[in-house]
DNA sequence: TCTGGGGTCCTGCTACGA
DNA sequence: TCTGTCGTAGCAGGACCC
């Protein structure tokens, strides 16, 4: 990178992207509260429309307290699959400005147009015709940042959003650029969380060297800085400070592990039931393993109790494994050292030294199936599903009473569901997928 | 106010072999 | 044989991101 030649990033953000894309679907909801996350008491806030965030309804927060706040809002339970397909677009259309696209998460994603501008125009003329594709072909507005580091780009954008009022949401500059001679005001304009690894405990920690905006944070030698927050940590805020962020754009990045944990509608207290639980999760994690045609050495597992309490107790086993019995052998192992009577509300199960391929053991008598043949019983189990659905066929221990159905859970990303907690670990009802608030209030057209 | 789920990265500690 | 040092791997926890 030369002065002359500096590299242009866009940060293109998708403008409230779960909610856009279920007003889109119903537009009845468009002008209405719309919350999505998770329903039950235990949920929380994935994504808010500005009708409601202007009612102090925001991301990562309670559910019930955004019930609280906003109860004539519309709260869906979210469509994972759905918000996937269209990210899976979005993207590719991204990529018909460059092939340099690195997504950062399903409604936003870094592109280095640097090269494209030969073709397509400059940068800020590429960011206005991704706004106006995207519109245009998806029906959803983004907000793009315009700058010669990723890190700039991504404060850009988040400059070039709506802002939600009680009057109704105030139509953003859409595209900001910042050119390298503005950073340092830029920069300083901001509040100290708007930095990239400043979070509540970076923060606080920041405040008791009387530091507490960017501009204090620049002032700051880079000594003290790792003195107090590490190496790797001090560093990065300093070069931050000064809007130095050289990362170049990846496009393809190594998965590091894979995982799968959940948050019980009540607390478990016994090792049986928790013992229940792992099966899913084992189960869950070797199908997405195997999908992705991975497999890891490193089995860990994550227990959060009642009063918040997390603990992670891992080990690393001799060869790779992918296999739900192989998981949940190892994890088995890990949650029988884990004292559960306080109560667990979340469970969690996590392998990590990926490897590309699977290298079968050598399987040197003993009981029990082979390697090989758990192997080609995992491959037949995903033929099945494959064919039947994700219900067709799974562990025998997770079988209601009947001995007929699977208790399995729906994919809850932001929590158990209301429905989770009437009935325990039990099947789910059907749903249309909408759940309306309890308050009593009229929610309907 | 009562805190999801899927991740990544870093740090401090311990064990172990050279 | 014992002790100290160094590098590395594994483990656990914390912080952060979306």
């Amino acid at each position: 990178m030369t002065a002359r030649n500096p590299r242009r990033i866009l940060h293109v953000d998708m403008d409230a992207f779960f909610v856009a894309v279920e007003v889109r679907d119903r537009p009845e909801l468009r002008g209405r509260p719309v919350v999505v996350g998770g329903t039950g008491a235990r949920g929380v806030v994935a994504a808010a429309s500005y009708e409601a965030r202007a009612r102090g309804v925001h991301s990562a927060q309670p559910s019930a307290r955004a019930r609280r706040l906003c109860p004539e809002a519309v709260f869906l339970p979210g469509r994972y699959e759905r918000y996937a397909e269209v990210s899976r677009r979005i993207m590719e259309v991204l990529r018909s400005f460059t092939p340099l696209v690195e997504p950062l998460s399903l409604d936003e994603a870094f592109l280095d147009v640097t090269g494209a501008q030969r073709l397509h125009g400059p940068a800020p003329t590429i960011a206005g015709a991704v706004r106006e594709r995207l519109r245009n072909e998806e029906g959803l507005e983004c907000s793009v940042g315009v700058a010669s580091s990723k890190f700039v780009a991504k404060l850009a954008s988040a400059v070039a959003k709506p802002t939600p009022s009680p009057t109704g949401p105030r139509p953003g500059r859409g595209v900001v650029v910042v050119d390298d001679d503005e950073v340092p005001a830029f920069l300083r304009s901001l509040p100290l969380g708007a930095l990239w690894g400043v979070g509540p405990a970076t923060r606080a920690r920041l405040g008791r060297l009387g530091v507490t905006d960017v501009a204090g944070l620049a002032a700051m030698p880079l000594e003290a800085l790792t003195g107090a927050l590490g190496e790797a940590h001090g560093r990065h805020l300093y070069d931050l400070a000064r809007g130095v962020d050289d990362r170049p754009v990846v496009p393809e990045r190594a998965r590091r592990s894979v995982g799968h944990e959940e948050t019980f509608p009540a607390d478990l207290h016994s090792h049986e039931a928790l013992r229940r639980e792992l099966v899913r999760l084992a189960d869950a994690v070797a199908a997405r393993l195997r999908a992705q045609g991975l497999s890891g050495r490193t089995v860990t597992l994550k227990v959060r109790f009642h009063d918040f309490r997390t603990v992670t107790r891992s080990a690393t086993l001799e060869h790779a494994v992918d296999t739900a019995p192989e998981l949940l052998g190892a994890a088995g192992r890990l949650l029988d050292a884990v004292d559960a009577s306080p109560g667990v509300r979340l469970l969690g199960l996590s392998v990590s030294g990926l490897a590309a391929a699977r290298q079968l053991p050598l399987d040197l008598g003993g009981d029990g199936p082979t390697a090989a043949a758990r192997e080609s019983a995992s491959r037949a189990v995903e033929r099945i599903r494959d064919r039947f659905g994700p219900d067709a066929i799974g562990p025998a221990a997770l079988l209601d009473g009947t001995g007929l159905r699977l208790l399995r859970r729906r994919h809850r990303a932001w929590g158990p569901a209301e429905e989770d907690g009437r009935t325990g670990a039990g099947p789910n009802p059907p749903s249309d997928g909408t759940s309306r608030c309890r308050s009593g209030n009229p929610v309907g057209r």
